[in-house]
RNA sequence: GGAUGGGUGGCUGAGUGGUCUAAAGCAACGGUCUUGAAAACCGUCGCCUUCGCAAGGGGGCCGUGAGUUCGAAUCUCACCCCAUCCGCCA
């Protein structure tokens, strides 16, 4: 949520950046209603003065009247409020000034790119064929069982997925690791390291709208009973865990990492990417979510591509970075930037990471601030962004490291934590 | 799921219809004293919103939402959450 003030005074930019991410809003209606909306409440306002000064003075006549004149008032305003509230749900955030202007994801631009695209001296296969062949990956089953866009994921390939988290965690947590990796990228921010965290995977739809996010409900997987929903994103249960709290200015940044798997209907992605496990219902991600200062927040983000881009470098797997256009980026997004990993299989790069700036976009709805040294309070910013979303990166370990004899060697960072293991053979 | 007790400012915690404009303590901040620090003492100290150049004033907020009343932290109803015990359980 944008701040009305912001837009009252900034109304050509936010009107631009509303039109940009394609979405509509009528702003001269926001802003009357705003209006409208403050006048009332100041006429409340005066006429609960005169009811507190009757009730003071024990007068239960005009105590009686003025609560007669008042009859209606409060739920006219409450109504008013409420649509108030609903139009200012609608408006997007801003973008920011290096984001390219485009109506769809044609308009995004590769920034930069890594790696050699790797030549085989036979044919590429599809992870899904070749995590069959193997004996690690069976949606035949996970079909019959749980549906399509399930899958069970066994052996070597489980045992990857684990091996991934291990190597994220260590050095995450590790405050060195992220000062050499800040310093490599030329971003200056702080080194605190990131709090490994498990959170919820449930969440009460409430908190989910305090997100900012343009909900839909079909897209997420609800719980009316119990009044809850799955998580599509740990950042999800990660981003209001500072809700309605107050951080002192010395306390920033704070970096959390969370491990969960996330739920999602794909429901508006029929027949789109129906081959193996590249898009699930179900699927773990380690997530990073950060809260930092207002003017540390760009930085901070590209921390977070910084330590994105040395997890695919670390895996060696070839990968390029989108700044996202308006027209495709996210509802709460200040800036977006994707990092699309090279999938030989399918020949071509597919996304495996966002990082989204937020800016105080979300803490504002959410009503997360800092106390800065001088005493004022301001939303805090936040920043969230895959670290690995397993899935993905699963699908592109097989690709890029199949052999000709159909095994798949193991990413030489990951054999450590798989007991040294080199390869995955058919078993 | 059953029973009981609770949710009050950054924290602890008093307050059971009107001097609540929420006590007190802790923490924090400023000052006095001190070579410096601690202690002691003095002072400041919630959030949102609105009017105002400012000083300052108004309105709202005691888990959330509705209600009763001239007047609600306090009474009523619903919901949420927490603690403890019992039951069940990884």
């Amino acid at each position: 949520m944008l701040d009305i003030k912001f837009i009252r005074e900034n109304k050509d930019i936010v009107a631009t950046a509303t039109k940009n991410k394609n979405r509509e809003v009528d702003l001269d209606e926001l802003l009357a209603l705003a209006d409208t909306r403050k006048s009332l409440k100041q006429e409340i306002d005066g006429l609960n003065q005169q009811r507190n000064e009757a009730a003071k003075n024990r007068d239960i006549e005009k105590g009686g009247q003025l609560k007669k004149e008042m009859e209606g008032m409060e739920g006219e305003y409450a109504e008013l409020d409420k649509k108030f509230l609903s139009l200012m749900f609608k408006v997007p955030n801003i973008h920011s000034l290096d984001t390219p202007v485009a109506g769809d994801e044609t308009g995004n631009k590769v920034i930069r790119s890594w790696g050699e695209i790797p030549k085989f001296d036979f044919v590429p296969k599809e992870h899904d064929e070749l995590g069959k062949d193997l004996g690690i990956l069976d949606i035949e089953t996970a079909g019959e069982i749980s549906g399509s866009r399930f899958a069970y994921i066994k052996g070597d390939l489980a045992l990857i997925q684990f091996a991934l988290l291990q190597f994220c965690l260590q050095f995450l947590n590790n405050q060195e690791k992220i000062e050499s990796i800040a310093k490599e990228a030329g971003v200056s921010v702080a080194n605190t390291s990131f709090t490994p965290v498990i959170p919820p995977v449930f969440i009460k739809p409430a908190v989910q709208n305090r997100m900012a996010r343009f909900m839909m409900p079909e897209e997420h997987y609800m719980f009316p009973n119990d009044d809850l929903m799955l998580i599509g994103s740990a950042e999800h249960t990660l981003g209001p865990i500072y809700m309605d709290k107050i951080i002192d200015e010395k306390d920033l940044p704070i970096r959390l990492v969370g491990y969960s798997t996330s739920f999602r209907r794909e429901a508006g992605s029929h027949g789109k990417d129906t081959k193996g496990i590249i898009r699930q219902h179900q699927f773990d991600k380690l997530e990073m979510e950060t809260f930092c200062l207002p003017e540390h927040s760009m930085q901070e983000q590209d921390l977070l591509v910084a330590i994105q881009e040395y997890i695919l470098r670390a895996l060696k797997l070839p990968y390029q970075v989108v700044l996202v256009c308006t027209g495709d980026m996210g509802f709460p997004d200040y800036r977006q930037i994707d990092l699309e990993t090279w999938m030989p299989g399918q020949n071509k790069y597919r996304e495996t990471h966002s990082a989204d700036l937020t800016a105080s976009f979300q803490s504002r709805r959410l009503n997360t601030r800092v106390r800065r040294s001088d005493g004022r309070l301001e939303p805090v910013h936040m920043n969230d962004a895959t670290a690995v979303a397993m899935g993905r990166i699963l699908v592109a370990i097989i690709e890029n490291y199949q052999q000709a004899d159909g095994s798949i060697k193991i990413p030489e960072v990951l054999q450590l934590y798989m007991g040294g293991q080199t390869t995955i053979f058919k078993k």
